[in-house]
DNA sequence: AAAGATTTATTCTATATTGTATAGATAATG
DNA sequence: CATTATCTATACAATATAGAATAAATCTTT
């Protein structure tokens, strides 16, 4: 029931994307973000899904905005990373930088 | 039919396993590996069905190796990462680069 | 100022892929 | 054939993905 304690590769990124918009991070800003430093498409149903996964497990939390005097558009749901995804986080990229270093990965097999 | 181009959480590990014990790397000792350097519980089939997957996907390839001296045990198969592979783990690691750099992890939120 | 169009954002639904554990099969040796 | 190390098969849980549908806000028109 409790799930990892460390987090998926999505997951990760969106933590980090959460963790570089700080108070304006919300699901629209959040997309972009990661389109933009990892060119790679990412589907809006894919961020709010993991979104709300991250939140379920207490990773993340939100609240709701007020309406902003831009044109239209339903009000935001913006999303911040609690103490335990902190961890989370740390706990994975420490994994990853565990398994990673010393190794040189310019090297191609065949 | 194609699946992503990119790994996921427990694939980057794995193959970050395989390019570290380069010749050595077999079923075992890659859980080895991983428990040793992450101090993280690895069930044996975990490593071995991701291995499968990856070799359907083309990121590593596997042969079995001779019998060795010791008493008993099936013969080793042994797996190594393709080029494929290689490039995969870079484009993981880049995007989490990409999105980790100029970061503080070090702060907590509440 | 109400109706409808427009914009921005989120939710829902369905499916595919990945991650995990367990049990048991297989192959080698003494 | 008993013992040992390794691998395979299978089942299930968690995560990732896409896209259509819905909601909430503002603008435009009358």
């Amino acid at each position: 029931m409790t799930g990892r304690d460390y987090l998926g590769e999505f997951e990760h990124i969106i933590v980090l994307a959460l963790l570089r918009l700080e108070d304006r991070a919300y699901g629209v800003t959040v997309r972009q973000e990661i389109e933009f430093r990892t060119h790679r498409e990412v589907s809006i149903g894919a961020v709010y899904a993991t979104l709300n996964r991250l939140e379920t497990k207490g990773f993340v939390k939100s609240h709701c905005g007020d309406p902003t005097p831009e044109r239209g558009g339903r009000s935001k749901r913006f999303f911040r990373v609690t103490a335990k995804g902190v961890s989370a986080v740390n706990r994975t990229q420490r994994a990853l930088h565990s398994m990673t270093e010393g190794l040189d990965l310019v090297r191609s097999y065949s």
